[in-house]
RNA sequence: CGCGGGGUGGAGCAGUCAGGUAGCUCGCAAGGCUCAUAACCUUGAGGUCUCAGGUUCAAAUCCUGACCCCGCAACCA
């Protein structure tokens, strides 16, 4: 069977989630989601990144130990996959003794191939804040960018991981893989930065003296790691990298790392050649996404306008009959259809309540009910028909949609994919229409009614496949409904005709419309 | 002259690479239908494609210049 292995970020425990760690998660998990259902063995890993100065800053002002700290954040995140129905096969943390053994041993081998020195580092460094800034950052007022106080030129000796060694060798890779970064911006963007600044070498520890939460340094027990360093490791620790060399062979290298495109630098640059250096393969795809902002003004908590996760699921559940499955793929299917990955989106209440009425209930939810109230009043829930036929309407379309869907969410181009479906979507609504089923009934004609009610039914059930990678508990609603097996996904399932006959089971609307006017945010 | 993205009917976007009477979703208006969640189906109104020059038989699309918006500028998750 043909493996496939899919990460995030391991998402920063300084603060909770937001709608932009959802995100990454719910692309990564539609991705997951459609190779599982494309007969492909998954491994999807996630996680949380614990160690750094400002970690341990934001659990000393909740007077919290850092231990306990990073355990209550990071179970966080757990639960906010949790409750989004986040399919991950694993969640790192690199407070994890495994992972420490990783970095270390990472460390010492880097150290072997003699690419780790020692030098005096000179930066400007903000004192209060503990940051060090680019003097582009620092400007000419020659203040912190954060926190406008002065700062000072501070020297500190450190180790350093020698990229610039690898710099010739990681110009060419780029330039023989132009497909190892998408979307194409974002690996011109990096090309771009290649061409136009000399690589410089990485600094790679911290001093104890001035951050103290991190792997000690295998090197140098007065120093830890820096914790990008760190971090990118995690995505070798979580297939087992030193420790399993089998379980390694069989997951490396990665198929996908999703990322956010804040952080490119590290993944599209730092990240190959830290894998070159210990001659580990190169990733196959790194996908940059975009940003989400809120009302079309960037989210940031100087703004005070994030979006936490947890609440926008209740305040939807409230919206949609306290049902929190509706919920949670209303707001995933939000995210991936309104705005293509790699773009940046505007989050406002109103495009989300006007994309679940226009979509989910009216189309895609009335399509059930109507049918399903059909099949009931007309057969009572019995559909069988004389004949499987599929209705010319449909047959064009559905060869379309098939390929279509598949091409598109191989490419990541799940709003595209989307669009597709309820394009299908549409084709059926306007085939009862244009049927006129009420007609036939009056008229007895029940052979005919049944064949069509049959074709509907038969184009929700393949539906139901093509959308379970977005909305993975509608679509077993759907099924639940058809009285199928549900959980049982597969796109093997998605021609025409393998049902005999349905009996069905009409439950209340998959998405109740929102009324705008009761909008409580 | 730091780098990049963008300015297309009321809103959000596609079309620009390979020029040929401007397309999609939502909203709005009228009509139709009744199986359905005031839903669905049909039709319609609404755009000098930021501006100014230029190339061309023909420019949203190519060239030149200007204006405006938004990101990013390597220890920031």
């Amino acid at each position: 069977m043909n493996k496939f292995y899919i990460t995030t970020p391991i998402y920063y425990v300084n603060a909770s989630p937001h709608i932009g760690h959802a995100y990454t998660s719910i692309i990564a998990d539609c991705m997951a989601r459609f190779k599982r259902i494309s007969d492909y063995q998954v491994f999807y890993l996630t996680g949380t990144d614990e160690h750094g100065e400002k970690v341990k800053k934001a659990a000393m002002s909740l007077n919290k130990e850092v231990n306990e700290f990073v355990d209550t954040v990071s179970e966080n995140f757990n639960r906010l996959w949790e409750r989004l129905n986040i399919s991950h096969d694993f969640f790192i943390r690199t407070t994890q003794s495994k992972h420490i053994e990783t970095v270390k041993k990472f460390i010492i081998k880097l150290e072997e191939k003699g690419d780790i020195y020692k030098d005096t580092y000179k930066a400007l460094y903000c004192v209060p804040c503990e940051a060090f800034w680019s003097e582009s950052q620092v400007a000419e007022a020659g203040v912190c960018p954060d926190c406008k106080r002065a700062v000072e030129e501070i020297e500190e000796e450190n180790y350093f991981f020698k990229l610039s060694k690898y710099a010739d060798w990681f110009k060419q890779y780029l330039k023989d893989n132009p497909d190892c970064i998408k979307p194409k911006i974002r690996y011109n963007e990096v090309r771009g930065f290649i061409d136009n600044n000399d690589l410089a070498d990485l600094c790679i520890s911290r001093p104890k003296t001035r951050v103290s939460w991190g792997i000690e340094f295998p090197l140098d027990n007065d120093y830890v790691v820096y914790v990008w360093f760190d971090a990118l490791i995690n995505y070798l620790t979580g297939v087992g990298i030193f420790d399993d060399e089998a379980r390694f062979k069989e997951w490396w290298p990665a198929d996908i790392h999703f990322i956010g495109k804040d952080i490119l630098r590290h993944h599209g640059i730092f990240w190959p050649i830290m894998l070159k250096a210990l001659d580990i393969g190169m990733p196959k795809l790194v996908f940059a996404h975009g940003w989400w902002k809120f009302e079309g003004e960037k989210i940031s908590k100087s703004r005070g306008n994030i979006v936490n996760p947890f609440d926008l699921v209740t305040a939807l559940s409230q919206v949609l009959g306290e049902n929190q499955d509706s919920a949670v793929d209303a707001l995933r299917y939000f995210l991936l259809r309104e705005v293509p990955v790699g773009m940046d989106g505007s989050f406002s209440w109103p495009a989300l309540v006007n994309r679940i009425n226009s979509d989910l209930a009216n189309d895609l939810g009335n399509l059930v009910f109507r049918t399903l109230n059909m099949a009931e009043k007309y057969f009572a829930g019995q559909i069988k028909p004389n004949s499987k036929e599929i209705p010319e309407v449909f047959k064009g379309a559905l060869e379309k949609l098939e390929s279509n869907y598949r091409e598109t969410m191989e490419a990541v181009e799940f709003s595209l994919a989307l669009s597709h479906v309820f394009k299908f979507i549409s084709v059926m609504n306007k085939f009862i229409e244009e049927t006129k089923p009420w007609t036939l009934n009056k008229e007895g004609k029940q052979e005919e009614l049944a064949n069509f009610l049959y074709s509907l039914l038969e184009g929700i059930r393949i539906v139901s496949l093509y959308i379970y990678p977005v909305m993975p508990s509608t679509a077993n609603a759907i099924r639940r409904q058809l009285k199928l097996a549900s959980d049982s996904f597969s796109l093997k399932e998605s021609s025409w005709g393998l049902v005999d006959t349905f009996s069905i089971e009409k439950k209340s609307p998959l998405f109740p419309r929102i009324d705008i006017k009761n909008n409580s945010d």
